[in-house]
DNA sequence: GAGTGGTCTAGACCACGAG
DNA sequence: TCGTGGTCTAGACCACTCA
């Protein structure tokens, strides 16, 4: 016996899959919607977030709940997303001293001077990913975007959680959608990070694409 | 101004990071708590399934809300789990032909033979993450594991996601916590695809790590 | 100001687990 | 049988958006 809320979920899926309600649309009102189908409000919501979580509609506040366009999957490949047509970048710049984490990943003393630049790309108008890239004031390039002859390595270390509230409310998603957060640090040949990266891209709308070339020698080795 | 249920999960989060809830150990009940957080038992718990969300604890329907116990992160690098002292690993082996998803993904005809490799690893009893590898049957290496000469190439496409209901019983997970979803393609000089990987690794026990070098090359490119 | 979603309450009833 | 979590109700009040 399937629940209330996942009986309600599975009708507007399915509305939404033939095409009875399109993308860019908006849902009837929530006291509305519950009334068609028989449920508290509270009951409804629950049905809506499950479709939230799922990416398939956007909740914005005071305005109402809408079809999302169908995900285009963006992929992430050494720190470029393809495709970028019509992917909207806003970009703001902070200066600010290194303290917390950002010592440690950017192996530099505490209050280093630094600039962040926070990224957040949108695909038509809604959010899409956020990334805040951190530089060491000294090696700011005079123009963007940023990757520059010098560097030799670079780590990413990939994660998959849960959004926090703050990065929920900015890409508009619900705080139970998954997201891959990736961690970027790029080292030029002497050692020294000369950049550090947080990713946080939603786990419906990306992937992100690792290659890598074997070499003859590691080709060669047994387990 | 952070809302009850966030405020309520801030506090438990704390709580059990100082220790004053030990691993396995059982919350007081849910009206309990409500009673004790002063709020009523669907914002109570609301803030836990905000917990659950990000693996903290576990839900037992009948029984009580569990304190899960502290996640040894491991690293996925390069097709190996790092450390895997004290992880054990169970192996299933079946033949099968290739259908569905996996014609495309090995660049192979339909219902050519296939080997599945099932790997099951577990971290003290309890299971930690789950690994389904695919090799075409005439490529089958006499002695595991598979790494061999001849690759050329690696692949690997990384998403966030909820794991499937089947997922979430075999790693025994909560079904809104993120996963890693790791499709791993090896090729070979010739472009022939010698083995397919698809691995699910919670997201709060593990990461993914990738290395590149940048050649120099590549380090003169701009944009 | 009118309409929307966001949060929260104080209950009720059901389903599961263990003694 | 008892205590647990799971679901649901019928409201209330606040915050946001837009005219």
């Amino acid at each position: 016996m399937p629940s209330l809320r996942d009986a309600i979920a599975d009708d507007l899926r399915a509305q939404i899959a033939a095409g009875h309600l399109e993308a860019g649309a908006r849902l009837p009102s929530e006291p509305r919607l519950a009334a068609q189908y028989k449920v508290s409000t509270p009951t409804l919501r629950n049905a809506l977030s499950l479709l939230q979580a799922e990416g398939l509609i956007e909740k914005i506040h005071g305005k109402g709940n809408f079809v999302r366009h169908p995900l285009r999957r963006l992929t992430y490949t050494g720190g470029l997303l393809t495709p970028d047509t019509d992917l909207y970048v806003t970009i703001r710049t902070t200066n600010l001293r290194a303290r917390g984490d950002l010592i440690p990943l950017l192996k530099v003393p505490s209050r280093t001077p630094l600039t962040e630049f926070l990224y957040l790309t949108h695909q038509r108008e809604s959010p899409h990913s956020l990334a805040r890239i951190y530089v060491p004031q000294d090696l700011v390039p005079a123009k963007l975007p940023w990757r520059r002859p010098g560097w030799a390595e670079t780590q990413e270390t990939v994660t998959a959680r849960v959004p926090t509230p703050e990065e929920a409310s900015t890409l508009r998603i619900s705080s139970t959608l998954a997201v891959l957060a990736i961690t970027r640090v790029s080292c030029d040949t002497t050692g020294r990070v000369v950049e550090a990266a947080r990713l946080v891209l939603p786990g419906d709308r990306a992937n992100a694409l690792f290659i890598s070339h074997h070499t003859t020698e590691e080709r060669g080795t047994e387990e």
